[in-house]
DNA sequence: GAATATGTTTAAAT
DNA sequence: CATTTAAACATATT
């Protein structure tokens, strides 16, 4: 799915081919996971101007005309396709937005879990890249939870998922399995950092990668996370262990910490 | 065909 | 009671 990266990027892309636009149609396939009926969420944003795309945490909020706000999560197999007027849709859309121009957009979801949320709840939680130092050092002194799992946490820090948080703790040479509130102030700094590090380069890497078009995620660059990476780029071995569910991947090098 | 992958919600355990 | 962990959800891919 996607995470933070991904989103970020996503988001300057359909600023970029959405932006200012007017949406002349909503189609709405699956109502299951909408907050509001598909008549009432046609009625708030057709005839509406895109206003903005901003990622919030692990969302993508829509801002159309003066005060509507869509909210959409793409949950574990959600994607989004630019579509054109007269072309047939993906196979599993769940909604397509049709703008001025005759482009659109189609939300896909194999798995019907993707939800899409008229006027979100204003979101509280700090930011995978936006939270301070001082209270993310605050948090961890505070949970006595694996701090893989910590960093996963969407109500605790938003944006980062299962590949990331392992990228993020190798870059920190800290083992997911470690106790937050038993990592020492030392570590806790540079795990810091390597949240902001690690997560800045993936976005300037898909960026690149991308050139300005809506694609899937883009995960060819990870250094730990994935069945088929052996060796982390120190070349020592990669192990695996499941936490909470999810599968971790770390090495020797990470520092235990409990 | 069983195992795997994935985020959130809900239930269970500590 | 508060906090942490496991299970459930559903299906394309390996």
């Amino acid at each position: 799915m996607a995470e933070l990266p991904d989103l970020t990027v996503f988001a300057l892309t359909l600023n970029r081919k959405f932006k200012g636009k007017r949406l002349k149609k909503l189609e709405i396939f699956i109502a299951k996971k909408l907050n509001v009926t598909s008549l009432e969420l046609q009625k708030r944003l057709e005839n509406q101007v895109l206003e903005k795309v901003d990622r919030v945490g692990k969302t993508l909020q829509f801002r159309f005309g003066k005060s509507e706000v869509l909210g959409l999560h793409l949950m574990l197999r959600g994607e989004l396709k630019e579509v054109s007027k007269d072309q047939q849709l993906p196979p599993n859309a769940i909604l397509s937005f049709h703008f001025t121009g005759g482009i659109g957009l189609a939300v896909t979801d194999s798995l019907k879990q993707a939800t899409a949320t008229l006027k979100p709840a204003e979101n509280i939680v700090p930011d995978a890249l936006d939270i301070k130092e001082s209270d993310f050092i605050a948090l961890l002194s505070k949970k006595s939870k694996k701090i893989k799992t910590l960093l996963m946490d969407q109500k605790l820090i938003g944006g980062i998922g299962n590949s990331y948080a392992d990228e993020i703790l190798w870059d920190a040479r800290i083992s997911p399995l470690s106790i937050a509130n038993k990592i020492p102030n030392q570590a806790a700094k540079k795990l810091y950092k390597s949240i902001s590090d690690v997560l800045e380069i993936a976005i300037s890497a898909m960026k690149k990668e991308n050139k300005g078009e809506l694609r899937g995620e883009l995960r060819d660059f990870m250094n730990i996370h994935g069945a088929n990476i052996k060796k982390s780029p120190t070349g020592k071995r990669i192990q695996s262990e499941k936490i909470n569910g999810r599968t971790a991947y770390f090495t020797e090098e990470q520092n235990f910490y409990g």
